[in-house]
DNA sequence: GGGATGTTTCGGAAATAACTGAAAACACAA
DNA sequence: TTGTGTTTTCAGTTATTTCCGAAACATCCC
């Protein structure tokens, strides 16, 4: 039989893997989504070494992947005292990760995608012809449900947890 | 003074390239997305060489990426009659658009999230150590959240656009 | 059959994204 | 100021994804 301890480090270790061929999917890269399974999955913050050693990575990729994971909100520096060292520790609330992932993917691909809808939208206004037209209003309704999603993000981004699963209950109950 | 079909090619090339761009940072692949833009701001339905000569691709590009799209359901196929040929139209309805790549996206990103948590989940189901307790914990709360969020998507999905607009302007109004 | 038309597949080329390793920059203490 | 531990940057390499071009396949018509 085997140890809780080795079946634990193993599981472990394959949702880590999993995790990062996950995020590929997600359109994040392989090593950012490891990195922040690890973390999530540690009981104590992690340094720079640890998380190269673990993963098996260089300096430079985990360096950059925990910098981004921190601007992503996911991440939190600690330091501990008399040490100069940087550790690292995962956000573990559940809808704190959503909330932080809504808010960077609306920055990201909302509000860029609006952008071009309203430009050419602009561009287009007043146009009389039948496919000036035509193009006007496919424009329109896109720029009009890009705009209504960016709101929601914002919404759902700045609700705290408890409002929001009690307006999901009664929602989806 | 730019006559306005000039300018409104210009516009949509723009529309179409932008598009592209967009599409990378949402992980799907720049022709998809410039394919889907070509085609959602097309008046007929084009065919696989017309789409090739627009964008300036080759034949194998057009047509995986025309029958990936097809599969997603935000293109439909459509023949003329006495013709062999086949062309492909873009759904326009947004609130459709919407519908289709939320359900795709479940299928290919949630429910394979969903199925590694379950297991994780199972394997460490009983564990009496520490870590063992923790471990699990975060497993549980991410099952539900991802369960949750699979849910919501399935209801959202298959939601008739009135409905759906009843429903987020009570909430959002 | 065999030519014409259109679709699908696929090996290798090209483009893009991710990663490494090492050096440079930085921060701070002695 | 110099030494030591740590973080950051980046040019070059490697891996992955995307794309091309051409051949194979399928279908219809004569």
């Amino acid at each position: 039989m085997k140890g809780e301890a080795a079946k634990l480090k193993e599981t472990r270790d394959r949702f880590v893997a999993q995790w990062g061929v996950m995020g590929t999917h997600w359109g994040i890269n392989r090593t950012m989504a490891q990195i922040h399974a690890l973390l999530m999955t540690n009981p104590e913050p992690m340094s720079t070494d640890e998380v190269m050693e673990e993963l098996r990575i260089s300096r430079g990729n985990a360096h950059t992947n925990l910098k981004d994971l921190v601007s992503w909100g996911l991440l939190r520096i600690v330091t501990r005292k008399g040490e100069r060292k940087e550790y690292f520790e995962a956000e573990l609330d559940v809808w704190e990760i959503f909330r932080r992932i809504v808010q960077e993917r609306k920055r990201r691909e909302i509000d860029p995608a609006l952008d071009v809808l309203q430009s050419c939208l602009a561009e287009t206004k007043g146009m009389k012809t039948a496919g000036g037209r035509a193009f006007q209003d496919q424009m329109k309704s896109l720029e009009e449900f890009v705009r209504f999603a960016s709101k929601m993000s914002d919404r759902v981004a700045s609700m705290p947890h408890g409002k929001a699963m009690q307006l999901a209950m009664k929602l989806f109950g």
